[in-house]
DNA sequence: TCTGTTTTTGGAACCGTTTCCATTTCCTTA
DNA sequence: TAAGGAAATGGAAACGGTTCCAAAAACAGA
C-alpha cells in the first residue's frame, strides 16, 4: 500500500533527467551506463508508470472496448475467451448491454469519453443510431454477427448453414414442422437468414413458425401453447437452448417429436437425448474477431473486410428415432 | 470523426475561464446565467471530457477491476449485472480468468500496471500467492465467495444453508444418499462448508460423496459411475448444473431418485422434473459486493467488513415423489 | 590536439483536467 | 449610497508522463 513512485522520483534516484527515464522506457537512445543505472533503480522500486498520464500524452492506447450483448450465452462467452486467447498486449473493456439498444448506445458514448483505442461488437441488431454511433467513433470498429457491408466484420454463414440443415431436415420427411425462430428485428442473422433456406427445403412440409427470446424458459412457454393445437414430429430451434426449451416441453406432453439446434454449448451432450446441432467453433471465431481488429489497427484498410465462419452439423441422438 | 474538443476550447467558446468549466461539470458553485452559456455550448458540441486527464489528476480512478473465474456460470453473470445495475460512475474491467490461478496472478498484476482504482474479485480459491498479491495490491479491495478474514468480503451462508438443506434432506427419510461435491482445495466454500451441515444431518443414513467440477457433463459422468454400483433414492448436487447432470444420469438409468441442488438459474425450472434447490439472490449480491465497494473506497474502514448473504430453499417437483 | 559529426542528455513545454487562492462581482443591510 | 460579507470567477499551479530542442559529451578522422 505504499505510495506510488512517479518517473520524477525514479529520475531523482538515479540521478538522471526524467526525460531520460522516459527514453528508457520506451526504448529510445539511453548510453549502457545510464541504462543500467535506471533499471537497477526501477526494478529495486518495482516501478510502473501510470496509464493515464501515458495515454493523455500519446494518441493510441491499448485499451479495447468489447461490446456484449449477453453473458448467458456460450456463444458469446467462448468467442470472449477466442479474443483473450488471440490477444497480445491490448486490455479489454467489456460491456455487456444485456440486448437493450440503448444501453448499447450508452456504453458507445462512455467507452469514447475513455478515449478506447478501438471497439470489438459483438452484435446481435443494429438500427440507424447505432450504425451512426459505430460509423462515428473514433477508433477502429469491428462488428460480429451481422452482415452490415459499412463495418469491417466477421459474419456467421447462416445462409449456408441453413441449407444444409433444411436439407437434413427434409431428409427426415417429417409431417409437421416446428420452427422456433428469434423476432427478424431483434437478431436478423440468426432471426431471418438462418431459418431462409430451412424454410425453402421444407416448402413441401406443414411448418408452423413462432418467436421466442434466447432463454430456455421462454422457449418452453412458447414450444407449450404451439403443442397444444398440434402435434410435431420435427422441431429445430434457432439456438440449443431454445431447443432444449422446446424439448423440455415437449418431454412433458409426450409429444414424441425430433429435435435440432443451433450453437455448440455443453448443453447440447448432457440432455437427453443429445442434441442434433449445427455447430459453429466460436472460440476460434473469437480469435478470427481478434486478428481482424488488429489487421483493421494497423493497415487501416479503405475498404471494408468481410470474414466468413462456417460450421458445421453434428448429428446426435436427437434426430434418431 | 472531427476533432475532440477540450476544457479550454469550451472556456473560449463560452467566454469564460475553464476552472469556471470545470466547476460547471463537477458541481461546483456556477451562477445561473454562466450555467446557461455554458450549458449551450457543451451541449452543442456534445462535449466529453476526457477522462484520462481527470483521472490523472484525482486521486480516485473509476476505473475498477473485476476477476471472475468463470463467465459460463448463473452466479458470476449475475452478480455482474448486479454490479453493473447498483453502478454509480465506475467503469468495470472484466477479467475472467478460467478458474486458473495462474491467469488470476497475472490479471491483477496486469490490472495493477494500469492504476485501477480497485479489485472486486468473485473467487472461488486462493492460495498464499494470491492471497498475498491481493493484501498488498495499491487499491481497495473486496472479495466474493470466500471466507477469508484478512479481506474485506461478501460471503454466501453455505454453513446455515447446508442446515437447512442437511434438515430437509433428512425429512425425505432417504435410504442412501449421493452428494456430488466439488474438491474442497477447488472452492472451500462450496466443497467444505455446504456439505459440513448436510453430512452432519444426514449422519444416521448411508451417504456416499464424490467430487466433480463444475460442468453438467463432468457431473453426469461422475454420477453414473457412482450409480453403476449403487441405487440411490436422493442426491445432493453443489450447484444445479451438477445435480441436473446427476439427474440426467438418473434418468438414463431409470434410476428413481429424487434431487435437490443449489444456485438459482433458469434451469432448474425448465429440467423435468422442476429442481429442488437452495436459492441465493446472485443479482442482489452483486449489488452488496458493489455497495461494499463503495463503502471501503470512500472510508477506509480499519476493520474488515464481512457481510453475509442468505439463501432460502425452494421446493419442486424433484422432491416429490 | 583540434575540428566536425554523432550520440546522449537535460530543460522546458505540453497533454486536458482539477484545485487552490486571490480577485472581482453581487447582494444585503445600515 | 457606502460598507460588509457571500458568491462567483479567473489565473496559475499541479497531476505524471512524452517530446522537442538545444547543449553537452563522446567519438572519429586528420
Amino acid at each position: 500500500m505504499e505510495k506510488k513512485l512517479t518517473i520524477t522520483d525514479i529520475a531523482n534516484i538515479a540521478q538522471v533527467a526524467k526525460s531520460t527515464v522516459s527514453r528508457y522506457l520506451n526504448g529510445g537512445p539511453v548510453s549502457t551506463k545510464t541504462r543500467e543505472k535506471i533499471d537497477k533503480v526501477v526494478i529495486e522500486n518495482n516501478y510502473q508508470p501510470n496509464t493515464f498520464a501515458q495515454s493523455l500524452k500519446q494518441k493510441v492506447n491499448h485499451t479495447v472496448g468489447v461490446i456484449v450483448p449477453r453473458l448467458d450465452s456460450t456463444a458469446q462467452v467462448e468467442m470472449l475467451r477466442g479474443l483473450d486467447a488471440a490477444n497480445k498486449n491490448d486490455t479489454f473493456l467489456i460491456v455487456n448491454t444485456y440486448q437493450s439498444i440503448e444501453r448499447e448506445l450508452a456504453a458507445i458514448e462512455k467507452l469514447r469519453t475513455q478515449n478506447v483505442g478501438g471497439l470489438i461488437v459483438l452484435t446481435a441488431n443494429l438500427n440507424d443510431e447505432l450504425r451512426a454511433a459505430l460509423a462515428d467513433f473514433d477508433a477502429p470498429v469491428v462488428i460480429q454477427g451481422q452482415e452490415e457491408p459499412s463495418f469491417h466484420r466477421v459474419v456467421m454463414n447462416d445462409l449456408a448453414s441453413g441449407t444444409i440443415v433444411g436439407e437434413f431436415a427434409a431428409s427426415l420427411s417429417p409431417k409437421n414442422v416446428l420452427l422456433l425462430k428469434i423476432d427478424e428485428t431483434k437478431d436478423w442473422a440468426i432471426g431471418h437468414d438462418r431459418f431462409l433456406n430451412i424454410q425453402k427445403r421444407l416448402s413441401s412440409t406443414h411448418i408452423t413458425v413462432v418467436n421466442s427470446n434466447f432463454s430456455i424458459a421462454e422457449a418452453k412457454v412458447v414450444a407449450q401453447k404451439a403443442m397444444q393445437s398440434q402435434t410435431f414430429d420435427l422441431i429445430i430451434g434457432a439456438t440449443d437452448r431454445i431447443t432444449i426449451g422446446a424439448l423440455q416441453a415437449g418431454l412433458a406432453m409426450h409429444q414424441n417429436a425430433q429435435y435440432i439446434g443451433f450453437g455448440k454449448s455443453d448443453l447440447s451432450t448432457t440432455v437427453t437425448p443429445n442434441l442434433t446441432s449445427f455447430e459453429y467453433d466460436f472460440y476460434q471465431t473469437g480469435k478470427q474477431i481478434y486478428k481482424l481488429f488488429r489487421m483493421v489497427r494497423d493497415n487501416k484498410p479503405l475498404n471494408k473486410i468481410r470474414i466468413v465462419i462456417d460450421g458445421q452439423l453434428t448429428i446426435r441422438d436427437s434426430t434418431k428415432k
